[in-house]
DNA sequence: CGTACCTTTGATAGAGTTCAAGAACGGTGG
DNA sequence: CCACCGTTCTTGAACTCTATCAAAGGTACG
């Protein structure tokens, strides 16, 4: 059960390892949204999107702030949180390299939730003058559908799954978005702390830690702080219960 | 407390009292989507978009068939059911005159959702196709972040809310969106039952009875079956604790 | 190399679930 | 119009899960 380094991890890391790289080089380019509008990479080039260099621990956007722009995630890890009047906060959402950040605020105008860094990152900035074009406002429309799809998963998963069906579905969910960037899909390094994954998953810290660790014990998966292996991939996804749109018990 | 006659309530309502009438005397029609299409009510008229009705307790669509159109509510109010795998399923929306039903599906031409009528309803067919237009795409943008705004909503709700805070948020919503409809703001019937409000809010039924039961106790709301009267709605929108974009600690 | 933060673990308390049973309501047929 | 029956709502009691409080390791970072 012991864990192999850290630097395992980095070795396989060829997302993002450029974060200076154009956008012909740029691994995420498959989802990104100026995709859309130039097909080759020379034209993409030209569109002349700003990038962002954000710090670990540095806001991206604030909560309540004018929305000027989107942000396409080049190359690390962020997370959305949301306070309520009483100053209670939760996180709301992860965002890896390729996902695009700020849609929630189209509507208001005004961002719903403070977007922060995890870990030293870079975007593509996105300028919203953009959205006027058809072929952008096609591209953030499914992304948009993608993050209404992503939110009623959530909502299942906070209206109905125990604490340990949630962590199994956020481990399973977690692998499965790091083997579609290219990363191993069984081993991987958690960005954000206990707290943070017990505020995105409706529950205390001490209770996301004592089910990881359970997990643990029983040889499901391999924990050490912020490194998992996951063990037992089928036994992980047995305790999931996760949504599926196939489902045909309401067709 | 005692609560006036449920013909209080339907003499109020002129919301959908037409239900064959045209799009010239519909009182949903600000929100509706094939607004943005026509400017003079004769023009809506001549778009030619299909009528459906639903009695109730039929479904509007299936969970999993694949998307024809969107619907815009014209009268009668709906709720949206997912399932999980294991079939345990939950209540992830409830939808009035007004609302479009439908475009979380429109990513994976298939939907998410189960949307059942709560009553003898009827609904505006949106078929898929007119969604190239840019003007009906901007319009669906628009509600698409609304929706994206309300289920960021219930995840804060569901994340850090107690279920009496669930229960109080969820009257005041309620309120809010029937007065939008001209309704009276204090006194409303639920067309839901109280499996239907704890599936919604993530918790048993037996406890939103209890809540529920709490506030009538206490003189903040009068209770009986599906009729409800706000009596103090300071102390209730006190005990909501909701989510508010404009908040500042965050930012 | 020390300090602050994060993680882990234990003990206790409280909120909410589950099981169960009675009451109220609404629709149906005589 | 009334009685009946199924459904929904209400309420109680026991139990479970999770939160909270507290404290002891670890780790990472300056």
């Amino acid at each position: 059960m012991a864990l192999a380094p850290v630097t395992t991890l980095h070795a396989r890391r060829h997302v993002g390892a450029d974060p200076c790289g154009s956008c012909a080089t740029c691994l995420v380019r498959a989802t990104c949204l100026p995709q859309g509008l130039a097909q080759s990479p020379e034209a993409l080039e030209g569109l002349g999107y700003g990038r962002k260099r954000v710090k670990r621990d540095e806001l991206l956007c604030r909560m309540g702030a004018p929305v000027e722009s989107l942000y396409a995630v080049r190359s690390g890890f962020f997370e959305s949180r949301s306070v309520i009047e009483d100053g209670r906060e939760q996180v709301t959402g992860f965002h890896m390299p390729g996902d695009i950040v700020g849609m929630d605020a189209i509507a208001t105008g005004m961002h719903g939730t403070a977007v922060v860094a995890l870990e030293d990152a870079e975007v593509c900035v996105i300028p919203l003058a953009r959205l006027g074009q058809p072929e952008v406002q096609r591209h953030v429309q499914k992304a948009m559908t993608h993050e209404l799809s992503r939110a009623r998963g959530m909502l299942l998963s906070l209206g109905t799954l125990s604490a340990e069906e949630r962590i199994a579905a956020f481990l399973v969910g977690f692998s499965r978005r790091m083997q579609a960037l290219g990363y191993a899909r069984d081993e991987f390094h958690l960005r954000m702390s206990r707290e943070d994954i017990g505020s995105y998953l409706g529950m205390s810290l001490e209770t996301a830690c004592r089910i990881l660790m359970r997990f643990h014990r029983e040889g499901v998966i391999a924990v050490k702080q912020k490194r998992v292996r996951i063990l037992d991939m089928a036994a992980l996804a047995a305790r999931a219960a996760s949504y599926d749109p196939h489902h045909r018990k309401l067709a």
